[in-house]
DNA sequence: CCGCTCATGTAACAGGTTACATGATTTA
DNA sequence: TAAATCATGTAACCTGTTACATGAGCGG
């Protein structure tokens, strides 16, 4: 099972509804995971079924009522035993990563624009990683926050966001100045 | 769809029967996507069915006869079409983040294992990409190469690759090293 | 003679995506 | 008064993974 300990991860950090971790998911998991509301439901479902997270119902006047899921003590000890079990590695699995390995046979001004949008969507996820980091270590350095902070695991998922997010955007320019080179080039030859 | 595409960017360069393009796929899309056979098996059934590309059967004495499968000109026109359309950002969806990102709440040993575990695989991947890489350019430089050598997507692609290695093995040296500091300080303390 | 490579699949299942449904309340 | 937000789902579909099947030749 796969979203499962997502879940159960981001659940750690705090006591949240469905519709909330529909909200913070995505970003929470820092770039590396994302899941659609419905997911997200059905998993809490499941997972409360099997006695991994509870819920319990908060009334409220004003809005729906809602349920906050905590991760219970079976939650924790399946997260151990997912956490020493074997991790295959992962892949990027990116169309636009096709597109540019077939570069060489198609129209290269849509693959410039795409390149070139995909680095500056790249740029806005850098700043907000960037600053969730500063938050997140407060006034101390990140040597420090790593040594004596509590909770280090969101930030070290962050720094891994983060660096895969410059990657793209020093991929995505890189790419793109090349093909536009390449462009110039046959048009002058 | 999704597979489809990379098949089709896949035969590109060269005529493959399912069981080559079994074995190149992983490799050649440089960890990027990867499928298995079955799945490439399937793909090339239904892109043929939808004539997509050609197979033209070879027969062999010693081996068991083979289809190689060619793009075709209807398969150059989707692979444009694609290009064309909007692409959407890609996760990088990986358990040993989720296992990471539990780190406060679980045993710090299997996961500095795993750590260190995954960034020999990523070294091991790089050694390998900066090999695919300087076959691909010959004697010249990048720069060179990326403006008149034939066939840059392949390369681009790789590159790409090779930078999520780098960042993998880098963040999990990272991460590993801050998790083991962390645990020698709460020995002492 | 045992296991590997060549060569191609089927079937069942798990996981993810798209589309749709409901209904109250607050904000522009 | 129209749109967004809060709050929770169902159903159908598409994609990917796991397990299994077949059979000939080649190397140790």
């Amino acid at each position: 099972m796969a979203l499962r300990h997502a879940v159960l991860a981001a659940l750690l950090d705090e006591e949240l509804s469905g519709y909330q971790l529909a909200k913070v998911f995505d970003l929470g998991m820092a770039n590396f995971w994302h899941a659609l509301p419905q997911q997200l439901y059905a998993e809490l479902t499941r997972l409360e079924k099997d006695g991994l997270v509870t819920g319990r119902e908060v009334v409220q006047d004003t809005r729906p009522n809602k349920r906050l899921f905590t991760v219970t003590d079976a939650g924790l000890v399946e997260l151990e035993r997912f956490t020493e079990a074997v991790t295959k590695p992962s892949a990027i699995r990116d169309d636009l990563l096709v597109k540019v390995r077939a570069a060489d046979h198609v129209g290269a001004e849509a693959l410039i624009g795409q390149l070139t949008e995909r680095a500056g969507f790249a740029q806005a996820k850098i700043d907000l990683f960037e600053k969730l980091l500063h938050t997140m270590r407060g006034g101390r350095t990140e040597e420090e926050f790593l040594r004596y902070g509590d909770r280090v695991g969101p930030y070290l998922t962050c720094l891994r966001g983060l660096a895969f997010e410059q990657g793209n955007r020093d991929w995505c320019v890189r790419a793109a100045s090349a093909l536009r080179e390449r462009a110039a080039c046959r048009s002058r030859g």
